[in-house]
DNA sequence: TTTAAAAATGAATACGTAACCATTTATCCG
DNA sequence: CGGATAAATGGTTACGTATTCATTTTTAAA
């Protein structure tokens, strides 16, 4: 590998003349900054980023703890955030988490001493909070927050419960299922409570095991589906906490002849992409910002990450109902 | 930031020792083990993985250079490769490369010294490559080659432009439109070439315009779908390049009233996880290999990486049709 | 010209770790 | 108990860069 002692040796330089060239050129004479470029261009020397890291305690590097892609809300993020990042010179090591594999992510990502990291991971009472907040690295969670209500970008997701809810008891539906994942998680927390409160609003009441709190992996999904197709009064209307739950349930209804939204209303959550597509065209409830809660919480780190920013960020965006066609007027029979 | 030499200091024993600690555990008594253990824990110190990678002279971390995330195909690839290279204890540096930004992502990854690199992203002609190979730096290709075929990980592209075409020949269909993307890419010129092969064999003649060369941009291939629209004598079918181009051209199609099998039938490449999906069906052509070709391309990588492989990776892998629902025989009326 | 100031360059050092070599301490066997 | 050998530990250096401080060269003013 060549190092730029040996640019400085083949243009008859100092080391310090090379660096001077790559980072302050103008503070170097015209005559050896040629000199020292042809040198450069000669050897092919790159300079060592990880080298110029150590001695700079910068690193120009932001770790990514995402969702999985087949989520499509982190398949948006992950790519508002790595192309942010790239724009401004940084690089993404990303990092998907699982149940499994927590311990270890954490490990990497603070053995790799990146400038910022940015979140989507975080349960509401996770102990690796004060450790972020510890290590004195500049971070953002988005989409869940953690109970300290610290360094947060997310949906009102109270609201977002909210609104799917009440979408559907104006369509006439009383017999409605949530369907959301754990409620150690902000987002599924909020939302759920969003969902209840609506119903309480309207005067409506649902038994207990309309209430589904369930991983949202594919299995424990088919589960659940498979569950309600059981229960003697099958709901008019299912509430999903996100819109990759809403997409992957409505696989399981429309491949078991279940017609949507004539015989199965469904709303999602989040608005993702894919939601639009003209196959799918799912009612759904998300921001009006166009840019994505990814794109904002970069954003925001790196404000952070440039000192501009030092105070608690705390963004909550409201949200509005995209009415498509998986949710229809219940029909009473 | 605590460095091992004030752990050292912490502990009464010299950095030297501390870093034993860390790598050869075996090599230090155990009362010493324990007190370095202990000023660990006290002082939380972590192991500088940058100033490690310096002396080492490896990084654990490789460079992956993708296609974007909404085409399903990479995000499939890229939850595979990232995944993969965790549980390896490596971190992944993930690019996603365009028109305009491709020096930069090259110079962002060539400046960081990764250990190894994996790209989707590469033209038939690229000068990259050679860049590739003089850095000395493991690399593989997947999904692309470069036209020195060397170092690559596809599917037999001719192969499933074949059994796409013949798929849609045996349905009775004779007015096919195939729509690609540039030729300077060898899969859409591979999987071009596979389809008129199979015209050619099975002496079915199409005109020119019928094979459209295009963008895989969403704005470009809305243009080509009004283009299609507009012409005098429309397909009976339309043979996709990709599952992501398919998806795209379902969505443009259906907003627009025309049913799919009935009155178009639509095959694409690539056998992506969404087009499984009951709302979709989506006809295709894909690996029998369910592991998926960046599995195989990052496991191969790894092999370069640790040595076991210094031979010339040249991998192509055999595709069948899944058959789903939106392909039927060709209703002459 | 002389001299002060500014510009240009170089030498030495630090960043935090692993590796190499040297030294001390413990263990074993006769 | 003594010497040989193995185990354990420490001192020093290198990795490739930027930075600090010192020195030389150039420029501008007197």
């Amino acid at each position: 590998m060549v190092s730029s002692k040996d640019v400085a040796k083949h243009a008859g330089v100092s080391q310090t003349t090379v660096s001077r060239v790559l980072n302050t050129p103008e503070r170097v004479k015209k005559p050896t900054l040629k000199k020292v470029m042809d040198a450069i261009d000669e050897l092919n020397y790159i300079p060592d980023g990880n080298a110029r890291s150590l001695v700079q305690r910068k690193t120009r590097t932001i770790a990514l703890i995402s969702g999985p892609l087949h989520n499509p809300f982190f398949s948006e993020t992950t790519t508002a955030i790595i192309n942010y990042a790239n724009a401004e010179g940084f690089r993404t090591n990303v990092h998907f988490i699982n149940d499994e594999n927590s311990e270890e992510v954490y490990n990497s990502v603070f053995e790799n001493k990146v400038d910022g990291i940015i979140l989507s991971s975080i349960y509401l009472d996770d102990p690796i909070f004060n450790k972020l907040e510890k290590s004195g690295i500049p971070f953002i969670l988005f989409n869940r927050k953690h109970q300290s209500e610290k360094n947060y970008v997310e949906i009102d997701n109270r609201q977002a419960g909210y609104l799917a809810a009440a979408h559907l008891l104006d369509k006439g539906h009383k017999n409605i299922v949530w369907i959301g994942g754990p409620l150690t998680i902000s987002t599924f927390k909020g939302r759920m409570e969003g969902f209840i409160q609506a119903l309480e609003d309207h005067q409506v009441t649902i038994p207990k095991e309309r209430i589904v709190i369930t991983d949202t992996k594919r299995e424990e999904l088919y589960d659940t589906f498979l569950a309600l197709q059981k229960s003697t009064e099958k709901p008019t209307a299912i509430c999903a906490a996100t819109d990759a739950i809403a997409i992957r349930l409505m696989d399981f209804y429309i491949s078991a002849g279940i017609r949507i939204p004539e015989d199965l209303s469904i709303i999602g959550i989040d608005n993702v992409e894919l939601s639009r597509h003209a196959s799918l065209n799912l009612t759904t409830i998300g921001m009006e910002d166009e840019r994505g809660l990814g794109f904002l919480a970069v954003e925001k780190l790196f404000e952070m990450i440039y000192q501009k920013n030092k105070s608690c960020i705390q963004i909550q965006k409201s949200v509005r109902l995209f009415e498509r066609n998986t949710t229809m007027d219940h029909k009473f029979i």
